[in-house]
DNA sequence: AAGAATGTCAACCGCGTAAGA
DNA sequence: CTCTTACGCGGTTGACATTCT
Protein backbone atom coordinates (compact mmCIF):
# COMPACT_ATOMS: atom_id res chain seq x y z
CA UNK A 1 0.00 0.00 0.00
CA UNK A 2 1.49 3.20 0.99
CA UNK A 3 0.89 6.82 -0.51
CA UNK A 4 0.76 7.39 -4.22
CA UNK A 5 4.10 9.06 -5.38
CA UNK A 6 3.52 12.84 -6.82
CA UNK A 7 5.71 11.98 -9.70
CA UNK A 8 7.10 8.76 -11.15
CA UNK A 9 10.50 8.32 -9.70
CA UNK A 10 11.66 6.37 -12.60
CA UNK A 11 11.14 9.61 -15.02
CA UNK A 12 12.61 12.31 -12.90
CA UNK A 13 15.79 13.21 -12.17
CA UNK A 14 16.62 13.53 -8.38
CA UNK A 15 19.47 15.46 -6.71
CA UNK A 16 21.27 18.70 -6.69
CA UNK A 17 20.48 20.76 -9.24
CA UNK A 18 22.49 21.99 -12.06
CA UNK A 19 22.91 26.52 -13.55
CA UNK A 20 21.25 25.34 -16.27
CA UNK A 21 18.41 23.60 -14.34
CA UNK A 22 18.30 27.01 -12.36
CA UNK A 23 18.08 28.94 -15.35
CA UNK A 24 15.53 26.95 -17.07
CA UNK A 25 13.03 27.27 -13.82
CA UNK A 26 13.97 30.93 -13.44
CA UNK A 27 13.23 32.21 -16.59
CA UNK A 28 10.16 30.35 -16.76
CA UNK A 29 8.61 31.08 -13.72
CA UNK A 30 9.94 35.21 -13.98
CA UNK A 31 8.01 34.47 -16.95
CA UNK A 32 5.08 32.85 -16.63
CA UNK A 33 4.96 31.65 -12.95
CA UNK A 34 4.15 29.13 -11.75
CA UNK A 35 0.83 28.81 -13.94
CA UNK A 36 -0.36 27.63 -10.34
CA UNK A 37 0.29 24.05 -11.30
CA UNK A 38 3.82 23.45 -9.97
CA UNK A 39 2.89 19.30 -10.98
CA UNK A 40 2.47 20.51 -14.38
CA UNK A 41 5.13 23.18 -15.15
CA UNK A 42 8.51 20.99 -15.18
CA UNK A 43 7.47 19.68 -18.29
CA UNK A 44 6.35 22.92 -19.65
CA UNK A 45 9.71 24.59 -18.83
CA UNK A 46 12.05 21.85 -20.21
CA UNK A 47 12.59 19.99 -16.76
CA UNK A 48 12.99 16.34 -15.87
CA UNK A 49 11.85 17.18 -12.48
CA UNK A 50 8.97 16.34 -10.08
CA UNK A 51 6.68 19.62 -9.25
CA UNK A 52 7.59 19.51 -5.91
CA UNK A 53 11.36 19.57 -6.06
CA UNK A 54 10.86 22.35 -8.39
CA UNK A 55 8.47 24.18 -5.85
CA UNK A 56 11.08 23.74 -3.76
CA UNK A 57 14.27 24.73 -5.54
CA UNK A 58 12.29 27.92 -6.72
CA UNK A 59 11.24 28.74 -3.10
CA UNK A 60 14.27 28.20 -1.36
CA UNK A 61 17.05 29.12 -3.53
CA UNK A 62 15.78 30.34 -6.97
CA UNK A 63 12.82 33.37 -5.48
CA UNK A 64 14.58 36.86 -6.52
CA UNK A 65 13.87 37.95 -2.92
CA UNK A 66 15.81 35.16 -0.65
CA UNK A 67 18.35 36.58 1.12
CA UNK A 68 21.60 34.17 1.27
CA UNK A 69 24.10 34.32 4.09
CA UNK A 70 24.41 34.43 7.74
CA UNK A 71 21.81 35.37 9.83
CA UNK A 72 22.27 38.91 12.30
CA UNK A 73 22.11 38.62 15.84
CA UNK A 74 18.83 40.34 15.66
CA UNK A 75 17.00 37.47 13.42
CA UNK A 76 18.72 34.87 16.23
CA UNK A 77 16.93 37.07 18.51
CA UNK A 78 13.42 36.87 16.50
CA UNK A 79 13.93 33.10 15.62
CA UNK A 80 14.19 32.70 19.67
CA UNK A 81 11.63 34.70 20.59
CA UNK A 82 9.07 33.46 18.15
CA UNK A 83 10.11 29.55 18.46
CA UNK A 84 9.49 30.32 22.25
CA UNK A 85 6.01 31.52 21.16
CA UNK A 86 5.31 29.63 18.62
CA UNK A 87 7.20 26.13 18.43
CA UNK A 88 8.56 24.41 15.42
CA UNK A 89 6.59 26.66 12.73
CA UNK A 90 9.24 27.26 10.75
CA UNK A 91 6.80 28.64 7.75
CA UNK A 92 5.27 30.96 10.27
CA UNK A 93 8.93 32.24 11.55
CA UNK A 94 10.41 32.44 8.07
CA UNK A 95 7.60 34.60 7.13
CA UNK A 96 8.03 37.39 10.10
CA UNK A 97 11.67 37.55 8.28
CA UNK A 98 12.42 39.42 5.04
CA UNK A 99 14.08 37.03 3.19
CA UNK A 100 14.28 34.11 5.06
CA UNK A 101 13.20 30.85 4.37
CA UNK A 102 11.15 28.41 6.27
CA UNK A 103 14.47 25.66 5.55
CA UNK A 104 16.82 28.54 6.55
CA UNK A 105 15.28 29.16 9.30
CA UNK A 106 14.83 25.34 10.63
CA UNK A 107 18.61 24.52 9.40
CA UNK A 108 19.97 27.93 11.11
CA UNK A 109 17.66 26.41 14.58
CA UNK A 110 19.00 23.06 14.31
CA UNK A 111 22.40 23.45 13.22
CA UNK A 112 23.52 26.75 15.64
CA UNK A 113 20.31 28.16 17.67
CA UNK A 114 19.91 24.98 19.72
CA UNK A 115 23.34 23.62 20.42
CA UNK A 116 24.52 27.56 21.22
CA UNK A 117 21.33 27.73 23.71
CA UNK A 118 22.18 24.39 24.75
CA UNK A 119 25.77 25.23 25.51
CA UNK A 120 25.27 28.45 27.04
CA UNK A 121 23.11 26.67 29.14
CA UNK A 122 25.10 24.24 30.53
CA UNK A 123 28.19 26.80 31.08
CA UNK A 124 28.36 30.10 32.68
CA UNK A 125 25.64 29.56 35.68
CA UNK A 126 22.52 30.47 33.46
CA UNK A 127 19.44 31.90 35.33
CA UNK A 128 16.96 29.55 36.68
CA UNK A 129 14.47 29.90 33.61
CA UNK A 130 17.48 30.39 31.42
CA UNK A 131 17.32 26.71 29.49
CA UNK A 132 16.04 26.09 26.11
CA UNK A 133 12.76 26.87 25.38
CA UNK A 134 10.66 24.20 25.14
CA UNK A 135 8.28 25.02 22.31
CA UNK A 136 4.90 26.24 22.50
CA UNK A 137 2.56 23.44 22.25
CA UNK A 138 1.50 23.02 18.68
CA UNK A 139 -1.58 25.10 17.88
CA UNK A 140 -4.00 25.69 15.06
CA UNK A 141 -3.48 29.70 15.99
CA UNK A 142 -0.62 31.82 17.13
CA UNK A 143 -1.71 32.81 20.31
CA UNK A 144 0.55 35.46 21.91
CA UNK A 145 1.62 34.42 25.35
CA UNK A 146 5.00 36.01 26.42
CA UNK A 147 7.33 33.19 27.26
CA UNK A 148 7.93 32.62 30.84
CA UNK A 149 11.20 31.32 30.14
CA UNK A 150 12.59 34.56 29.06
CA UNK A 151 10.48 37.77 31.07
CA UNK A 152 12.28 40.07 30.61
CA UNK A 153 12.81 39.50 26.76
CA UNK A 154 10.84 42.02 24.72
CA UNK A 155 8.68 39.91 22.50
CA UNK A 156 6.80 41.46 19.40
CA UNK A 157 3.75 39.53 18.83
CA UNK A 158 3.10 38.12 15.63
CA UNK A 159 2.21 40.20 12.74
CA UNK A 160 1.80 39.67 8.97
CA UNK A 161 4.08 41.54 7.55
CA UNK A 162 7.83 40.87 8.17
CA UNK A 163 9.82 42.61 11.34
CA UNK A 164 12.21 44.68 10.96
CA UNK A 165 14.94 45.48 13.36
CA UNK A 166 12.65 48.50 14.86
CA UNK A 167 10.31 45.61 15.95
CA UNK A 168 12.77 44.85 18.64
CA UNK A 169 13.54 48.19 19.93
CA UNK A 170 11.56 49.51 22.30
CA UNK A 171 8.21 51.04 22.32
CA UNK A 172 7.63 54.85 21.75
CA UNK A 173 6.91 55.41 25.01
CA UNK A 174 8.21 53.61 27.88
CA UNK A 175 11.08 51.52 28.76
CA UNK A 176 10.27 48.01 28.32
CA UNK A 177 11.51 46.97 31.41
CA UNK A 178 9.87 49.09 33.30
CA UNK A 179 6.72 47.58 33.33
CA UNK A 180 6.29 45.65 36.78
CA UNK A 181 2.70 44.10 36.97
CA UNK A 182 3.89 40.83 36.51
CA UNK A 183 1.09 39.89 34.75
CA UNK A 184 2.99 38.91 31.26
CA UNK A 185 0.00 37.05 29.65
CA UNK A 186 -2.40 39.78 30.29
CA UNK A 187 0.12 41.92 29.08
CA UNK A 188 1.06 40.54 26.07
CA UNK A 189 -2.69 40.33 25.47
CA UNK A 190 -3.17 43.65 25.99
CA UNK A 191 0.43 45.01 23.74
CA UNK A 192 -0.60 43.21 20.80
CA UNK A 193 -2.11 46.02 18.78
CA UNK A 194 1.25 47.66 18.78
CA UNK A 195 3.53 44.26 18.50
CA UNK A 196 4.83 44.04 22.23
CA UNK A 197 4.60 42.18 24.81
CA UNK A 198 5.51 43.44 28.36
CA UNK A 199 8.57 42.37 30.00
CA UNK A 200 8.35 41.74 33.23
CA UNK A 201 10.40 43.40 35.98
CA UNK A 202 13.70 42.73 34.83
CA UNK A 203 15.17 39.63 34.99
CA UNK A 204 18.12 41.23 33.85
CA UNK A 205 20.25 37.87 34.14
CA UNK A 206 17.88 36.53 31.51
CA UNK A 207 18.24 39.40 29.61
CA UNK A 208 22.47 39.59 29.51
CA UNK A 209 22.02 35.78 29.27
CA UNK A 210 19.91 36.41 25.54
CA UNK A 211 22.35 39.06 24.65
CA UNK A 212 25.01 37.01 24.71
CA UNK A 213 23.53 34.16 23.36
CA UNK A 214 22.54 36.39 20.82
CA UNK A 215 25.52 38.01 19.75
CA UNK A 216 28.29 36.02 20.73
CA UNK A 217 31.46 36.20 22.99
CA UNK A 218 32.44 39.88 21.23
CA UNK A 219 29.48 41.46 22.68
CA UNK A 220 30.95 43.11 25.56
CA UNK A 221 33.07 44.93 22.58
CA UNK A 222 30.25 46.14 20.49
CA UNK A 223 28.19 47.14 23.98
CA UNK A 224 31.47 48.91 25.09
CA UNK A 225 32.02 50.67 21.55
CA UNK A 226 28.29 52.09 21.75
CA UNK A 227 27.76 50.46 18.63
CA UNK A 228 24.58 49.21 19.88
CA UNK A 229 22.67 52.50 20.20
CA UNK A 230 19.91 52.67 17.48
CA UNK A 231 18.41 55.33 15.37
CA UNK A 232 14.89 55.07 17.23
CA UNK A 233 16.45 55.86 20.31
CA UNK A 234 16.58 52.81 22.08
CA UNK A 235 19.30 49.93 22.51
CA UNK A 236 18.38 46.78 21.62
CA UNK A 237 16.36 45.50 24.29
CA UNK A 238 17.93 42.58 25.69
CA UNK A 239 20.44 43.83 27.78
CA UNK A 240 17.95 46.11 30.53
CA UNK A 241 20.81 47.92 31.48
CA UNK A 242 20.78 49.89 28.68
CA UNK A 243 18.69 52.52 28.71
CA UNK A 244 16.87 55.03 26.38
CA UNK A 245 19.01 57.71 24.68
C1' DA B 1 49.36 14.34 5.24
C1' DA B 2 45.55 11.41 5.93
C1' DG B 3 41.64 9.65 7.97
C1' DA B 4 37.89 10.54 11.27
C1' DA B 5 34.63 13.41 13.22
C1' DT B 6 31.66 17.10 12.99
C1' DG B 7 29.10 20.87 10.81
C1' DT B 8 26.28 22.80 7.21
C1' DC B 9 22.67 23.06 4.10
C1' DA B 10 20.15 21.57 -0.08
C1' DA B 11 16.96 18.29 -1.15
C1' DC B 12 13.73 14.63 -0.30
C1' DC B 13 9.81 12.28 2.07
C1' DG B 14 5.38 11.77 3.50
C1' DC B 15 1.53 13.65 6.06
C1' DG B 16 -2.28 17.02 6.67
C1' DT B 17 -5.29 19.89 4.43
C1' DA B 18 -7.50 23.10 1.15
C1' DA B 19 -9.73 23.38 -3.11
C1' DG B 20 -12.15 21.77 -6.85
C1' DA B 21 -14.82 18.24 -9.38
C1' DC C 1 -21.11 15.15 0.90
C1' DT C 2 -17.35 12.45 -0.92
C1' DC C 3 -13.40 11.79 -3.51
C1' DT C 4 -9.28 13.29 -5.83
C1' DT C 5 -5.51 16.21 -6.58
C1' DA C 6 -2.04 19.42 -5.59
C1' DC C 7 0.10 22.36 -2.21
C1' DG C 8 2.50 23.48 1.96
C1' DC C 9 4.74 22.10 5.83
C1' DG C 10 7.88 19.86 9.30
C1' DG C 11 11.05 16.21 9.86
C1' DT C 12 14.83 13.76 8.06
C1' DT C 13 18.59 12.44 5.07
C1' DG C 14 22.77 12.63 2.60
C1' DA C 15 26.48 14.96 0.20
C1' DC C 16 29.94 18.06 0.66
C1' DA C 17 32.98 21.11 3.47
C1' DT C 18 35.58 22.01 7.36
C1' DT C 19 37.95 20.99 11.52
C1' DC C 20 40.22 17.90 14.49
C1' DT C 21 43.38 14.17 15.79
Amino acid sequence: MGRTPCCDRAAVKRGPWSPEEDEALRSYVQRHGSGGNWIAMPKKAGLKRCGKSCRLRWLNYLRPDIRHGGFTAEEDAVILSLYTQLGSKWSLIASQMEGRTDNDVKNHWNTKLKKRLLAAAATSSPPPHARLPAPAPASRTAHVSASSLFPSLAIPTVKTEAYTYDDFLAPALGDPFAAADGSTSAASAASSASNWSTADNGASEVSLFLLDFCAGPDLGAVAAADQLKLPGGYYYPLDSSLSPV
